[in-house]
RNA sequence: UCGGCGGUAGCUCAGUGGCAGAGCGAUCGGCUGUUAACCGAUUGGUCGUAGGUUCGAAUCCUACCCGCCGAGCCA
């Protein structure tokens, strides 16, 4: 007898083990019982025949209520009506605690109630699966910066100052007469690591005041964002698409089972996985959905339902480059024969996730960076260190930042970002 | 912030001017292979809140609150 794991039983067929967990789901009748068990690292079935095992037994498995904790112990078994191919012939099971009126039923339940209940909620199978591909996607990011040399660089999540606007910042009140800003993206200190470290990554939350209540939104998410000292624009490309290509068959290699249980038709993500991303320009893109009937100016920001058309057209993420300088962000490098166009590029989802990574190559000279500050009426004095990285050494460097959540969100097919993230934090949702 | 939809039992919903309903859950009983099992019984209500119209309001009107979907903005 030895303590197992529901995930290792398919390695213990014909061996008597004791498992710890938890009660999904009883189904009885007078002489046999079914036991849907949970432990955390899976889900298995116990069956408990009346005629083998002793009153006691019988009885406290009759008596066990959903969710109600339990040692159970058995000999594994194989067999075909089972998913996972074992079940479990139980003969002894003792309660740790009783639960009562669980409330997460086996029936449909509505969104809200769910995510009343979340921290019962990531019990369940769906929440389950996703946060395991979750974690799985996220040892893929760091191993993939690991295996190119790059250092995981830690950006504070106090910001002093508004980088770009105060309107979708949350505002932090110090002890009364200071204020500071939850960081929205940690881009400006990653660069100053790259000048320090050469390639460097940040990983983190980030927090945007936006009032948007749409699936694609968090107020709290979490993002990826490398810097590379002296890679132009186009390495940045390259870099997206085999950091993209890479975690994408990551998760497709380890968690095929994760993503059945999703119902996720992974045959959508194989483009994915092999690179090679489609490329157009910013006005490639106007004259395709102008020419589908849209009234777009240059100049214009493309919204989401833009992006969505434009996705639709490939099995694989898009890169849209050549932005107007005038709609990206003060810190991008314009093309040296086109200043009306920046080197940054969106990366679209396939299939309605929207964009999952905005990338640039910065700008490296001083005087510009200074004219573009003005230009936006940022407060100079607090760009003064980030002043410093051209003042000293400067070099041409790019970087991109890719959206965790949305990102999962597509790999795992699910619809909203609110599940694929342990405790959402929206408009409408601050509890659990 | 704007537009659309919604709020009735623990959950999912029906009820649109005349007795507050169903299914599921829960509880009890039955059933030897169940997969959201099945059969029988029991249990269930501040109809989002406040005001108004009416003989009578879950239902009509007004205001507000909350949620869902989308837009804008963004990852």
């Amino acid at each position: 007898m030895h303590d197992a794991t529901i995930q290792k039983l398919p390695q213990l067929i014909g061996e008597q083990v004791r498992l710890h967990g938890w009660l999904t789901g009883l189904r009885s009748s007078g002489k046999i019982a079914f036991l849907q068990l949970r432990d955390g690292s899976g889900f298995v079935q116990g069956v408990i025949v009346r005629s083998n095992v002793s009153d006691e037994a019988w009885e406290a498995a009759r008596a066990l209520t959903q969710e109600s904790s339990l040692v159970v112990t058995g000999l594994v078994k194989a067999d075909t009506r089972s998913k996972s191919g074992v079940e479990l012939e139980l003969d002894s099971v003792q309660v740790i605690q009783a639960a009562h009126d669980y409330p997460i039923t086996p029936k449909e339940h509505g969104v809200d109630f769910l995510m009343e209940n979340r921290h019962l909620y990531l019990r369940h199978r769906v929440p389950w699966a996703i946060m395991r591909v979750r974690d799985e996607l996220s040892r893929a990011i760091h191993d993939f910066f690991a295996e190119r040399g790059f250092v995981r660089f830690d950006a504070p999540f106090f910001m002093p100052t508004a980088v770009e606007g105060t309107t979708n910042l949350f505002e932090i009140d110090l002890f009364g007469d200071e204020k500071a800003y939850l960081s929205q993206s940690g881009q400006l200190y990653a660069e100053a690591g790259a000048m320090a470290l050469g390639k460097v990554y940040t990983f983190g939350p980030t927090f945007r005041a936006e009032k948007s209540k749409t699936r694609r939104h968090l107020l709290e998410f979490w993002m990826v964002e490398p810097e590379v000292a002296f890679q132009d624009f186009e390495g940045s490309l390259k870099l997206q698409e085999e950091f993209l290509s890479y975690i994408v068959g990551r998760v497709l290699d380890r968690c095929a089972p994760e993503l059945d249980m999703l119902g996720r038709d992974v045959s959508k993500l194989a483009g994915t996985a092999e690179g090679n991303f489609p490329r157009i320009t910013y006005d490639e893109a106007l004259e395709i959905l102008n020419g589908k009937g849209e009234q777009l100016e240059w100049g214009d920001d493309l919204g989401a339902p833009h992006e969505t058309i434009l996705s639709e057209m490939h099995d694989r993420p898009l890169f849209i480059t050549g932005w107007p300088t005038k709609a990206k962000a003060f810190y991008m490098q314009p093309y040296e024969d086109d200043p009306e166009r920046v080197k940054a590029a969106d990366l679209i989802a396939p299939e309605g996730y929207g964009e999952i990574v905005g990338g640039s190559e910065r700008i490296h000279d001083l005087e510009l960076l200074k004219q573009r500050i003005a230009e936006h009426n940022l407060p100079s004095e607090a760009f003064e260190w980030y002043l410093d990285l051209r003042r000293f050494g400067s070099v041409p460097h790019s970087g991109f930042g890719l959206g965790f959540e949305r990102t999962l969100a597509w790999i795992t097919g699910v619809h909203h970002l609110r599940e694929v993230i342990p405790f959402p934090r929206m408009l409408t949702r601050m509890y659990p």
